[in-house]
DNA sequence: ATGAAAGCGCTAACAC
DNA sequence: GTGTTAGCGCTTTCAT
């Protein structure tokens, strides 16, 4: 069908050894030889057949990607940034979608396994007990979930928290809402750990709602209830719940932020997008997939099963971003308050 | 290292040819002996090796998807829809980011193409000729450009124009501004053409701006343009550029859709978070990567290197929906007059 | 209905 | 420094 290494090898009157190590191995070839196969190579168009390779290297110059929701704005630039990086080993990667499924997310495990050097999940949804099965399967890195004995790649979120609130705390805020994600989710627990570590070394005066479901929808609630409590500042779990948030507040004749500053999570694309654009913690998303790539594909070469447990886990700087949505607080409270009594006078 | 088509063998007291085909065509072996192979798999937890498989069958079982850039978040749903479908027939995808440079896509297609049965690109930025030779070296499939010879999934911009154009006449708008992508992109092209015609039969008014990037920014621009002209709606190429569109107006204290109405294209998922919440011509995206996998894997599977052209051409339905940026224009156009004034005064 | 055996394209010992 | 050769795990004739 297609061009061998034995097309190459007649034509560069050598034999296929010599050919295939002229490609993968040139120094133990004399440079005049060496010329000839790849000016042959070149001339034929020849590209080795990887599942030959494959098959007998026992590796596939594959990596696979899970992700819980291709349709979920955070994960395509941890895409992009996996994607260039496996790319720039020469590497290809596998793509799935696990639907937040724990089960969908196992299966794909199981299946991938064969047909990658490793695999990456992304906020993985499965127990721990199941990913450290999984991780038998074939070499793992984890993005945003940290598990004893995986490698992984996490966002520094309590340095996120930090600045927010400190952001906050400077331009005058004292009573802060703050919205939780599902309970769940590693992330959740390491945004409440942030803010009540950050809140009580800063005195800022927080109510903890939620949780709330992570998106638009779940903002649209998480701003109702906060409403009620007279805050002067909402931090939302993520942006999505934060655009979620400016929009029930604009329903509500809100203004934001000279009634109530708002500060969200991640800084999708939409964060910039938005009427005022929305100040958020901004998560390094294309670097965490390129880190947990290099991760895997460090992994993956040296065959080293267990190393040392301080190359497993990395931790990303995340920073604030100050946009449009924060601002000090009016002197009092009480825009806020006839807005939230308006709305729910009738319920 | 792995569990293989011999250990199964031996445990079932046959040979590895009849496990073979006791897993690929049932109907060749005994029912006993069908039988006893499989349940000799299933205890060994058997995943037969593809790289073998498909060095003899010379099918690879991976389809390769090709996207412009997957920071762009029109692409992850069609991922998504390609993703989902690929699974369903037990096939892998292979995903690559071309950086928007046809010179990276054919380089992508030839990597590829040993290890794929088939690619699907996304919005392709090569020319028609780059097209058609990469169309050699593999089983390829098109999304949103159209080029005769290589089957392909569109969407039907036409019909979504003509809706959105009876939209707006039907408010009563008389006066529209259009604002153009980029004049290579094919996906341009069939917009005008949609509106010239949509605006011929129907007798809107309207003038043509760009072309302007299709992005956030491209709206920005777009916006100050159309002020000067004192036009009472606003289309937008896609909604990225509406949501430019959208911020700049509020900037100028234009307010939509009072002032002026404005509609995208695509309904991305940030159309319903912004307030107000875009109206736009929504595009079957999951439904366009489902589509183009189905097409790949029909073409792949009965080997018909040219088939009659009727098949080879996908169009995808597109629906207007009316969201907040839509409304009567008001009696008079002063206001606009007099914000565009403001903005340009210094200029 | 089942088994034996010949490769698919490539790499890695092992010779020379 | 280069050639010869034995498989990697699987499918698929060809016998039986």
């Amino acid at each position: 069908m297609s061009v061998t290494i034995h097309d190459v090898a007649r034509k560069a009157h050598v034999s296929v050894a010599t050919v295939s190590r002229a490609l993968a191995l040139p120094d133990l070839v004399a440079d005049a030889t060496r010329a000839r196969v790849l000016a042959a190579a070149k001339l034929l168009g020849y590209q080795p057949n990887r599942a030959a390779r494959s098959l007998i290297t026992g590796k596939t110059g594959n990596l696979g990607i899970i992700v819980p929701d291709l349709g979920n704005p955070f994960y395509p630039n941890i895409l992009k940034g996996a994607q260039s990086c496996a790319h720039q080993s020469s590497h290809s990667v596998l793509l799935a979608d696990s639907d937040e499924d724990p089960a969908q997310e196992e299966a794909l495990v199981r299946t991938m396994a064969k047909q990658v050097d490793g695999i990456v999940i992304c906020a993985p949804f499965a127990s721990d007990a199941r990913l450290l099965k999984m991780a038998e399967l074939t070499t793992l890195v984890l993005i945003n979930r940290s598990l004893p004995g995986v490698p992984s790649v996490l966002m520094d979120i309590a340095g996120g928290m930090t600045q927010a609130v400190a952001h906050l705390v400077s331009l005058g805020h004292r009573r802060c809402a703050f919205l939780n994600g599902p309970n769940i989710a590693w992330s959740t627990r390491e945004r409440r750990r942030g803010m009540r570590a950050a809140a009580a070394t800063q005195g800022l005066n927080f109510i903890e709602f939620g949780p709330f479901e992570p998106k638009f929808e779940g903002g649209l609630e998480g701003a109702d209830v906060a409403l009620k409590q007279n805050v002067t500042t909402i931090v939302a779990f993520n942006d999505l719940m934060a655009l979620g948030v400016l929009s029930r507040l604009a329903a509500c004749g809100v203004r934001v932020p000279q009634d109530v500053s708002v500060v969200g999570f991640d800084d999708l694309l939409y964060a910039t997008m938005c009427a005022p654009a929305l100040t958020t913690v901004a998560m390094p998303m294309e670097a965490a997939g390129s880190a947990a790539v290099h991760l895997l594909l460090e992994r993956v070469g040296s065959e080293q099963p267990e190393r040392n447990n301080s190359g497993n886990r990395h931790k990303l700087p995340t920073k604030l971003i100050v946009r449009g949505t924060t601002a000090a607080p009016s002197a009092r409270g009480t825009k806020v308050e006839s807005a939230a009594k308006r709305v729910y006078s009738g319920a």
